[in-house]
DNA sequence: GGCGAAAACCGAACACTGTTCGTTATTCAT
DNA sequence: ATGAATAACGAACAGTGTTCGGTTTTCGCC
């Protein structure tokens, strides 16, 4: 019952057997069973977000896509039902390697460096932006997605918290589920923000916010 | 020379004579000059925001605006050059707006009752999220509004929270301009979370994050 | 190892999008 | 009342995402 005292690890691993046991990650991969096909949706998911960060958003059309990766459109649409559903695998793509990467390190570790790596992939973020703006209208794809990502990612480091609210690592005084939003709210609204106005220093932000959690110096001194 | 210790009052009427005087406001709207053509000019803006209201950001298309206004779409396009302009002004307008309407406020309680206003005019608020993701292309009109209406409003403010920090009402060991950024990146990364679940309360997590800002309680007990 | 069902893929068409252009009708200061 | 600028339109345009019927390719199974 005594709880564990040591540092946080593996934070997501649980989560990544979760997701791919649930079919989230690659394995129920759209329509695609051949071989040929998996690597095709593969090879169509690094066309797209090339097209994205070399041309912007806007100027991503489905054409433009498909011929980087070698298809027509009609092929493309195959595996992907629509347009916005392959931006929305993209990011599904993104998530399964994140979580596959980052897995065993420390949660706030792992978040920041999530963060830090983002600033080198405008175009993902950009995607990102723009899709999370978007899931604002239920009938999107990405609506669907960002409430499961959400419900998904923000468990697990609500219990973080409160487990570093006893230790007495961060202030008792504030809820663990408003840290745990403020801080996806916080990074979304950062990527947009730097989007913008590319001085930003994202990860300094976000360390800055955590500095601001920290206890109340009053066992300290 | 001695600083006015008073509570900050009428934090914004410099910046809506700056603006109006700037032509940033419906001064200069565009390219209507005649009565008949400045009545008809608001009517499209509202037109345009009822149309995402009720089929959301995707389902406005510029047909749909300009019948709602009673209007061709080549009519339309004669006051505002594009879509994408026209959504800019809606938002042009709705800060305008919003500066008149709290412009005698403190500029904290001015800032909740936006946010808390916002709640009531969904429509209005995914048309501010999708900009904001769109402004991330430099070539889109949001990206010159976004930077412009930003640098405007977190000068004001991050004085203001200077002030407030040699009042002694907030901590000091934060930066001013981290305050600000966070405050607007916050804000707008809530608006977009509330859209996609509205169970949401912004002004309260709002608030949340401006207690974590009040100074430690060394002095205090 | 060839059969056949399912997957992979395409060409052509479709409805719709935002926008341009030439032209006509209206406004309103002089 | 005149005339130059504004207001407004119809028609056309290139481009969009998507659908559909059909053909080619893959590959497990007998």
């Amino acid at each position: 019952m005594l709880a564990d005292r040591r540092r946080p690890r593996k934070a997501f691993t649980n989560i990544v057997r979760f997701l791919t046991a649930r079919g989230y990650a690659e394995g129920m991969a759209g329509r695609a069973v051949y071989a040929k096909g998996i690597a095709k949706r593969e090879e169509i998911l690094g066309a797209a977000l090339a097209v994205v960060a070399a041309q912007g958003y806007r100027g991503a059309s489905v054409r433009d896509i498909a011929d980087a990766a070698g298809l027509s459109p009609a092929g493309l649409l195959h595996y992907f039902g629509s347009k916005e559903e392959l931006f929305v695998a993209i990011l599904q793509a993104r998530d399964e390697h994140d979580l596959r990467t980052y897995a065993d390190q420390d949660a706030t570790a792992a978040f920041l460096a999530v963060i830090r790596h983002n600033a080198s992939v405008p175009g993902l973020v950009q995607l990102y932006a723009q899709l999370a703006a978007a899931a604002g209208d239920p009938a999107h794809p990405a609506h669907a997605y960002f409430r499961e990502r959400t419900a998904l990612l923000e468990e697990p480091f609500r219990e973080l918290f409160a487990a570093a609210q006893e230790r007495g690592e961060i202030r008792d005084d504030v809820d663990p589920g408003w840290i745990v939003r403020t801080l996806r709210v916080l990074a979304d609204g950062l990527q947009s923000a730097w989007l913008v106005d590319p001085g930003i220093d994202m990860p300094a932000h976000i360390e800055q916010f955590l500095a601001l959690l920290r206890p109340l110096p009053a066992t300290a001194r």
